[in-house]
DNA sequence: TTGTAAGCGTTATCAG
DNA sequence: CTGATAACGCTTACAA
């Protein structure tokens, strides 16, 4: 930066100005700077900027799995806004671990970031310490959280289980299977509201209808292989993971079990690959990306200190009926 | 850290010291520093580290988009690695468009990060005087680059498309299609190799076989429209794009149009949902995971200066033979 | 092995 | 509107 100040015949308070707030630089000076930085080819060094002005640019992101295609999608929601607003995105996963979450928000908060988005809801003491004790703005994305840290974009896996649960019902379904993934917070609220959803349709809970699977396609083949064996008086198998559903129906074209005659589907993510299939699955669709961008933008309102907004937003959800049920 | 230095009763030098380099510390020094920043709830300032030692432990990553499942993978190879190591990820995408990449690699650049993984082959000039000027290591990983700017770790576009089409000339498919996608350099490679792989076979190229798509499932549901309509004699479909050939099958098995004996088809990547849809589908198989893994490696020994490994790793590719074709 | 002093490149502050 | 000066929190280089 000396360098262009000399260049341009100015002090190098003057460039530091010309490039942070133009407006507050005359016009022929401003010119000469911009000038010389392209003749020098300057690059602003932003670490020296962040660290002198002891605020940065860089938003951190923590989400379950980076190579989730669920996740990508509020990722790109967020990088959509965060990056003509000038913010960088760093991100990590935590494997739905609160332990490794607590890691990566240590490095996160060492790394001096601006704002944290973090999709999950199930945090250790130390992440909260460490978050209050940083006291940068906290957006929460996985769920609904019922003790945000600071501020949430969310849909409500429990809301939105249990109303598609109710929609199995209406249908006339009513042995309705549930798959559930392990170790995974969000599907254990799912499970919490297609609980509730047979409350209120007066069915008994049958245990031989909840199950547990792995994640993936394999997973929904596997859900389908029990049903067969234990559980074949089910007449619908509603999916709590992304891909189960599908997974599920694919076995079923290979057994020959006719959906939704002799089975019906729900799926809890609208997918594309969901509307492709044959027969399409009803879904629950979920406004992923643009939780991504609300949560941003969140973000940045907050870091104006802007308090005005309500702290926690339900983007909630939409049940498209295909024809699978 | 003055704070911690007072409270351990040190000097502010054995605090960065027992933090940064704990083996060039006396053990009881050491000792008495970890309990200081741990009663104190010290977050080291690797802000002020990096701008002070002038290096940073930021990687940047540029992928072409963020919400594709094939690059989650790449990602994920990278995360995987770098995070043990104890380095940051900051990823933007460039949507494919050099311009795009060039204003991501300017701000990452700003930012100081300390190495980058384009996942692209085509960059500006600009982009290239920059990278040059900022001296840091760069890691290529789309495609096998004809001019790495530095290293490079990919399998060859154009030698896989290339295998597969000789593969299904093997299995007697004449009349081969391919479903490229508009605006991928990738795929343009891609259709490159598949026409070279005609030549092999002496298949006359002919212009009503090879079509221009949108990319996911719609493109394939679009891919099989034409042909029915323009080109009813294709004995094959390869397809240049991650979903494109799901899309085709769901298409296919609606029209009734028997996947192999109506239409082969053959996909570029191996998604996991490739074996579990009905017929599965043959494609080929590329270490995405192990290409994010691989760059990550290399761009550390780079850093570290190591000049030793082989500047262009070809990581292959491999057929997987399916019910498809 | 530990401590001292200087400086990294920028912005905040205040004076002109 | 512009410029001089002093931080920012850490590490490097050197001295003890």
């Amino acid at each position: 930066m000396r360098e262009v100040a000399e260049h341009a015949g100015v002090s190098r308070m003057t460039v530091s100005r010309a490039l942070a707030h133009p407006e507050k630089v005359r016009e022929d000076l401003r010119r000469r700077v911009t000038e010389s930085v392209k003749a020098l080819g300057y690059v602003n060094n932003n670490l020296a900027r962040s660290f002198s002005s002891n605020r940065s640019d860089v938003v951190g992101l923590i989400l379950p799995s980076l190579e989730n295609s669920i996740f990508s999608q509020t990722l790109k929601g967020i990088s959509d806004f965060l990056r003509p607003a000038g913010y960088q995105l760093m991100v990590a996963q935590s494997g739905d671990d609160p332990e490794d979450e607590e890691r990566v928000v240590a490095a996160f908060v060492a790394q001096r970031v601006c704002g944290l988005i973090l999709h999950q809801t199930d945090h250790t003491p130390n992440t909260l310490r460490m978050l209050k004790a940083a006291a940068i703005p906290v957006v929460e994305t996985g769920d609904i959280p019922r003790h945000p840290i600071d501020r949430a974009v969310s849909y409500s896996n429990f809301d939105a289980a249990k109303a598609m649960t109710l929609h199995l019902g209406r249908l006339g379904y009513r042995k309705i299977a549930f798959a559930s993934l392990k170790r995974n917070p969000r599907a254990a609220e799912r499970k919490r509201g297609y609980l509730a959803g047979l409350q209120d349709l007066d069915i008994k809970v049958d245990q031989r209808l909840i199950l547990e699977v792995p994640r993936g396609f394999a997973g929904g083949t596997e859900a389908i292989r029990y049903l067969s064996q234990n559980a074949p008086h089910a007449d619908a198998l509603f999916c709590a993971g992304d891909v189960l559903a599908a997974g599920a129906l694919f076995e079923c074209q290979r057994c020959n079990w006719a959906v939704p005659e002799r089975l019906a589907i729900a799926s809890f993510d609208d997918l594309d690959l969901m509307q492709h299939v044959n027969p399409a699955i009803t879904s629950l669709r979920l406004a992923r990306h643009e939780i991504g961008r609300r949560a941003a933008e969140m973000l940045l309102d907050r870091m104006d200190d802007d308090d005005s907004a309500i702290p926690v937003i339900d983007l909630g959800f939409e049940i498209v009926q295909r024809a699978s049920t």
